[in-house]
DNA sequence: CACACATGTTGACACCGTAAACATATATGT
DNA sequence: ACATATATGTTTACGGTGTCAACATGTGTG
């Protein structure tokens, strides 16, 4: 039942379409190239064809479209560990590896995104549910993971959530480091890898039920 | 040689005294608690007492200042490891997880200096000398520790450099996840302290030699 | 077809970072 | 000692920003 007008609606209605996806896309490609001090609403609204006010419709704030671009942020993030997790069925050793390494590979593909998601957006105030519960999906993709692992005896230590925390907190340090510090700057996709999985080798070495060294 | 007109000169000289100090103590506090979105360079001079164009003559830009008090943070860090470091001499053990504790422990008590220190600020662009030289000395402290737990065959691993990050990325991992996740909010230092050891644990039986298990 | 409502626009405001022109205190050379 | 140069702080001004209130324009519903 479509109005004959709007066949021939060609040219910015008066009426935007979708202005919520917009302004959020438009946020997350300024916000990549620019850094997250670089973008300001204003831009947003021109990038997105639209007048400076008109975001006020959508979000409550400048920090409530940044919110935004942060939970779709997560969601992908998520994404890809649940991918991780699903490519090794029964392996939690090859499960959590190649989740630590997609981890670390998507933030740096999405260095400043990255940096919004955990530095300060989210840090107090009133954070949105959503973001919370997109957030806390992706941390239940590893929980997931150290849980199986734990159930056929091939993690050990105290508590999952322990285990969890320590390869989360090694993962992600990882990666701001990589991010921050220009410290480390690595070129490709390679050294990157390399890292994480070196990383990763550790933590496993640490978590991973001893195997009985029986001597030469 | 004191001109006599200064002996009661008590209020407001026209010249600061030393404004550059007085800048960075105030940008520091006012970034403590007002987070680093809320710090405007205006406030930090009418709290220093200054006018608003005042800091012009002693840092370059509002970056330079914020990469000032950047450095103070990492100087301060790199104390508290180095603190962490001499006070458990030849037990590199002791050390690592002292520095770690100590490191995560100074870093919630200045969560947004310790945000500043490792989020965007010195990212790129042209990062002063000086703030990297600071960087770079917390870092060596860990290094140290490292190298000579490996020289007492303490600690196993194919580099250095390759554990030093994966300590450093662990710890720094968990403190970012305290700081920023709203997921991890610790009240008090007895469970911050717990969190950091259990981070420190499982790293440290990642990557000490290990003890041969001869059975029951 | 009239009216309510959602959505987008315009204009205004206070604030911010920055720069140029100006003022004043200290240092320096003779 | 005094004149002058330099360092430091002030004033004024400008463009840009986030936000709000008033207004305009479509869309849907009786």
């Amino acid at each position: 039942m479509v109005n004959p007008k709007s066949q021939c609606r060609l040219r910015r209605p008066y009426h935007h379409g979708d202005l919520h996806r917009s302004l959020v896309d438009a946020a997350e490609r300024l916000l990549e190239d620019r850094g997250a001090a670089g973008v300001s609403l204003r831009e947003v609204c021109q990038c997105a064809g639209v007048s400076h006010a008109a975001p006020y419709r959508h979000f409550r704030d400048k920090a409530a479209l940044m919110e935004a671009v942060a939970q779709a942020g997560f969601d992908q993030l998520g994404d890809m560990i649940a991918a991780a997790r699903e490519g090794h069925p029964g392996d939690p050793v090859k499960q959590l590896r190649d989740a630590g390494v997609a981890y670390v590979l998507w933030a740096t593909e999405n260095p400043e995104r990255t940096r919004l998601m955990f530095s300060g957006m989210m840090k107090s105030e009133h954070i949105d549910a959503e973001l919370h519960a997109s957030a806390e999906a992706a941390y239940e993709q590893i929980y997931r993971i150290i849980d199986d692992g734990r159930s056929c005896a091939v993690f050990a230590g105290s508590t999952t959530d322990e285990i969890v925390l320590t390869c989360w907190a090694a993962v992600h340090g990882l990666t701001m480091l990589i991010l921050g510090s220009g410290k480390l700057s690595p070129a490709g996709d390679r050294e990157i890898r390399g890292l994480a999985n070196s990383v990763c080798d550790t933590i496993l070495s640490g978590i991973q039920v001893k195997v009985r060294d029986t001597g030469t």
